[in-house]
DNA sequence: GTATGGTCTGTAGAAACTACAGACTCAAGA
DNA sequence: TCTTGAGTCTGTAGTTTCTACAGACCATAC
């Protein structure tokens, strides 16, 4: 496989190496066309760059961000068009990050809930519980 | 559909407009074993009961709450057995609240990024943006 | 008797992956 | 040169938690 991948060239294990993707992720990605299409070695194997590297951690930085697919996507077409301005960028980002509050915010309600409920539980081994009793009402 | 039903048995979407599930829902947890099989009128019509309803309510608060249908199947089975004690309960809420801890920690965690890299915007119309920068590295 | 609307079933789709089977390719060692 | 083991290829199915639809059946009202 050295002849065509020398040099410069990562297979499919490298890029996820390099990038921590899973390796069947990494597929994904090209099939639903957030990967471009690499070019490929004589007998089909995937033949990646240090652009492909970089779009992925783009990819996968976002994600963990909590940025949906479809959220990425739009991203990397203001990137890809080159004709992104930073004000679109950051109406994307701040209402994304209005999602991320509110999720927040539903946590800690139900984390108010849980504490509670589990503080009033008195641990024994007796069959009421107030939890249970929480959740019924 | 009267006959069968009348007095005290629900349809489903009476079930459902009482609890605010969906209606496909109900189906679905009947499905996977959440929810027992109902009676049928001759015609073959779910009939439901107060229990039925109190168990979907439980159901619904607990997903409200978080918990996954497999943590559920757990807490219902505490409820079904007759068997559980508030130790139980207790330890599994507890484990659950300490997720969900977890995950709000993660959530502050992006909301501080994203809202660190938004307000290095400049929003003006300008084709580099630090959000993408920040993105990319 | 017909129109309307609820219910039935099985199945497919959404989101974002993950895993597997069976075939192929490559590099290295005996 | 042959074999062995690891990497890669493809397509497809499974995961989780629902949601939606198609086509048939049933019940009620006019």
């Amino acid at each position: 496989m050295a002849d065509h991948v020398s040099g410069k060239g990562l297979q499919r294990a490298e890029l996820a190496r390099r990038t921590g993707c899973n390796l069947e992720t990494i597929r994904y990605y090209e099939k639903i066309g957030m990967m471009p299409d690499p070019p490929r070695t004589a007998s089909g194997y995937r033949v990646y760059d240090a652009g492909h590297v970089s779009r992925l951690r783009f990819i996968l930085r976002a994600r963990e961000l909590g940025f949906a697919i479809e959220e990425i996507r739009g991203l990397l077409q203001l990137v890809d068009g080159g004709t992104q301005t930073c004000a679109e960028v950051k109406a994307r980002t701040e209402s994304h990050l209005a999602d991320v509050r509110a999720k927040i915010a539903d946590l800690r309600r139900i984390e108010r809930v849980l504490a509670t409920t589990a503080a009033s539980c008195s641990g024994d081994d007796v069959p009421e519980c107030p939890v249970l009793e929480a959740l019924a009402s």
